[in-house]
DNA sequence: ATGCATGAGTG
DNA sequence: ACTCATGCATA
């Protein structure tokens, strides 16, 4: 009851499926040594209308076929579950534009395609004035505003390029009428906190105004100087404005007695999108990118607004399917494993599939798995969190010291060193 | 709070 | 094949 902590989803439906099992490693793979445990736990969650797609679904059936231990090669565990869930939501509006991010020099969101989506009155939460942020401070890259001082820039090759930008679009305001909150009646006990009013402290947050009056936010090319007044309000909130944001986030989402999940959730019916626990987690330890951070801030500051106002009182429950798509348990890397990986990515980072396959037998881990660890400990790299947080010290230096403006590179070119297909 | 995973979108 | 946004499953 109250605080409906977790398991928004408990379904679990096993299917059954008995058999499955098999250690997915690749041919002539395991070793006694287990250096890998493929966690057991099946969890099919969804329904039993599994529809296979396209290519997936070749893949898929086969294995079945033959009891699935043959020599798979790529993944066979995806079945997949097509749903639209959000995706109606999804739908349009693009999303913030977000130009650059960080790095001042390296962001480049060049218009390859996207470029005519302007409009989208997503501004909804930032009326104007982006409150603080102009005289101090505001690189727009770095997260370590106050300290930091690193990251940016240019690792090595760095990626040639990496704008991509997300169309999965938000979209909120739903004026419809929809659905108005969105959260569950976890917090039932809010009755006992009065709304409005608990505003802890934080006057800069302008989200108390009503007067909103969304417009297009802007594009980026600011023509003509004569009028001036660039800050077309919204967007781009600066690192400082999304450091303090979040923190700010948090703490009330606390004090209103919410859970990161019940937030997840909350914003599913609000504006359709729903995110998970992870995902408000990492908003509120800036772990995200720039860019995204930037993309669901309009988002949590909407729904800050909204369950402030309206403590204690409805809840629409609203369920939203969230699609189910067969997942591949989760592989335990054993330790040591771990640290040769570590090793090998301070050397070379972007391992090309060659070295990746002769690390992948080596360690007798599935070459999907090296693939898949790479490209984790990238994006791990790329976060914002790394500096900063003037309150929290302590992670600053975790880095092993690889980043910074102008990490030298690995010099050797790990490519192609081992010949071994 | 995080580790490993999936997938869309791009090259 | 990679980057990025996200999240299930875990520790």
């Amino acid at each position: 009851m109250a605080t409906a902590t977790s398991s928004p989803y408990l379904a679990s439906s096993r299917i059954l499926s008995g058999p499955v099992l098999h250690s997915d490693r690749r041919s002539g793979g395991m070793q006694p040594g287990s250096t890998v445990v493929t966690t057991v736990s099946s969890g099919y969650r969804g329904d039993p209308s599994v529809k296979m797609v396209q290519s997936d679904f070749m893949q898929g059936a086969m294995v079945a076929s033959n009891g699935g231990h043959m020599l798979s090669h790529t993944h066979q565990w995806v079945t997949s579950l097509p749903h639209a869930a959000a995706a109606a939501a999804a739908a349009a509006v693009a999303a913030a534009e977000a130009s650059s991010p960080w790095p001042p020099g390296s962001q480049q969101q060049d218009g390859k395609r996207n470029s005519g989506r302007e409009d989208l009155h997503s501004g909804s939460a930032l009326h104007h004035r982006s409150s603080h942020l102009g005289p101090h401070q505001t690189h727009p890259g770095s997260w370590g505003g106050t300290s930091s001082a690193h990251i940016n820039i240019t690792e090595v090759q760095q990626q040639q390029q990496q704008q991509q930008q997300q169309q999965q679009s938000l979209i909120y305001s739903q004026p419809g009428g929809f659905t108005v909150n969105g959260m569950l009646n976890s917090h039932a006990g809010q009755s006992l906190m009065h709304p409005g009013l608990v505003r802890v402290d934080s006057p800069e947050l302008d989200h108390g105004s009503h007067h909103h009056h969304h417009n297009h936010h802007t594009h980026h090319h600011q023509h003509h100087g004569v009028s001036h007044d660039p800050h077309s309000d919204e967007d781009t909130p600066t690192s400082d404005d999304l450091e303090h944001f979040a923190k700010q986030f948090k703490q009330r989402r606390i004090k209103l007695g919410f859970t990161q999940a019940d937030v997840g959730l909350a914003l599913g019916t609000l504006y359709g999108n729903v995110f998970s626990q992870t995902t408000i987690c990492r908003f509120e330890a800036l772990q995200l990118s720039f860019k995204n951070m930037c993309k669901l801030k309009p988002l949590l500051n909407k729904w800050l607004e909204e369950a402030d106002s309206t403590t204690g009182s409805p809840t629409s429950i609203d369920k939203i399917a969230t699609q189910g798509r067969k997942r591949k348990k989760r592989t335990s890397i054993e330790v040591s494993v771990k640290g040769a990986l570590e090793s090998h990515f301070l050397k070379c980072p972007k391992p090309s599939a060659q070295e990746i396959t002769s690390l992948a037998d080596t360690l007798q881990l599935e070459k999907e798995v090296v693939r898949v660890w790479f490209c984790n400990r990238r994006q791990k790299e790329k976060r914002m969190t790394p500096p900063g947080l003037p309150r929290t010290p302590e992670d600053a230096y975790s880095q092993v010291g690889s980043i910074g403006p102008d990490t030298p590179s690995p010099s050797i070119d790990c490519k192609r060193m081992y010949s071994d297909t």
